[in-house]
DNA sequence: TGTAAATCGGATAATATCATCCAATATAAT
DNA sequence: ATTATATTGGATGATATTATCCGATTTACA
């Protein structure tokens, strides 16, 4: 009849990623989808593809491409794109190291001052393993692999 | 010779957890530790244990104890503490769920508005192995099973 | 050369999370 | 009964993250 509403003093929602490093993946695959036809894509046309704000997206860019992960290009005709040669070379760590930097390489899940081995935190080892399968996963998944899954619409970047 | 320094837009830290389920399981590992021995333990001397704020410990702790996970009592030797006979059956699944809700169950890698396999995210597959996996440990690990870390100091709740 | 279109970069605003303060309430012990 | 000690709950403050605004700079092209 009457459902439970749970009223919470905090409104903490779980999130793996930051905004920042989402927008970040996201338009990354959405360059590399475009970059691969030999396309270049604006600040506008890559916030209206992944359905973000343009103005941060537009910080998020810029972090993108001071690390060399994309290139920007000003003026008419200007837009963002993905070296072809780079393409297989881009991986999501690299745009979350870019964006949120390398704390999930040495963070402890319990927020301890780091992650030790030597002083763990109860939860280490169990924490530990899926860090670890989470920085390989990161490590070794490319845009340009993510990309494929936009090409014959198996995948999606906004709804 | 010279470092190179990276200089962010964004102070962005990647946290698998928020501060608020960080002190909250912190706190329950503790208090399940101390309700084994049939101590009772109060909000500072938890706030010590675990080195967390005590104002800020105490909504958390309140939230614990608002769905049945911790057992507050007020007054002098009050306190908090997991009465003996459910210290097996409260796991980091039901802390998490309490405090950061239930969006690790359903949130999307990328940030979409929710995961859906019909139309997934290009990291659908890869986040959701990752996801499913981090949602297993968090059902099975039970906060009595990480206080015997605690007990013969082979673990640490603060450094 | 001028103009328009694009990114860049700094300042600022909005929101969410993290944290503190204090009066009210409960209760054990004197 | 009174007092001291503890949690509760509401308001408020601080900080971090997310988001926007706008002038400056770059550059393709007419
Ligand atoms: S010490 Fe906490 S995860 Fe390693
Ligand atoms: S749709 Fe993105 S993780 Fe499932």
């Amino acid at each position: 009849m009457s459902d439970i509403f749970f009223i919470s003093i905090f409104d903490t929602n779980y999130n793996m990623f930051s905004k920042a490093s989402e927008y970040g993946i996201r338009a990354a695959i959405h360059l590399a989808h475009l970059s691969k036809k030999g396309e270049r894509c604006s600040l506008r046309q890559v916030a209206k593809a992944i359905d973000s704000p343009v103005a941060f997206t537009a910080k998020v860019l810029q972090l993108l491409a001071r690390d060399g992960i994309i290139v920007s290009f000003q003026g008419p005709t200007g837009g963002y794109e993905i070296p072809k040669e780079s393409l297989s070379l881009v991986h999501l760590s690299d745009i979350v190291k870019a964006i949120d930097g390398d704390s999930i390489y040495n963070g402890c899940g319990l927020g301890l001052e780091s992650c030790n081995e030597k002083k763990p935190c109860p939860l280490h080892f169990q924490f530990k393993s899926i860090r670890d399968e989470l920085k390989e996963m990161l490590q070794t998944t490319s845009v340009q692999e993510l990309a494929k899954g936009l090409e014959y619409g198996m995948a999606f970047l906004k709804r």
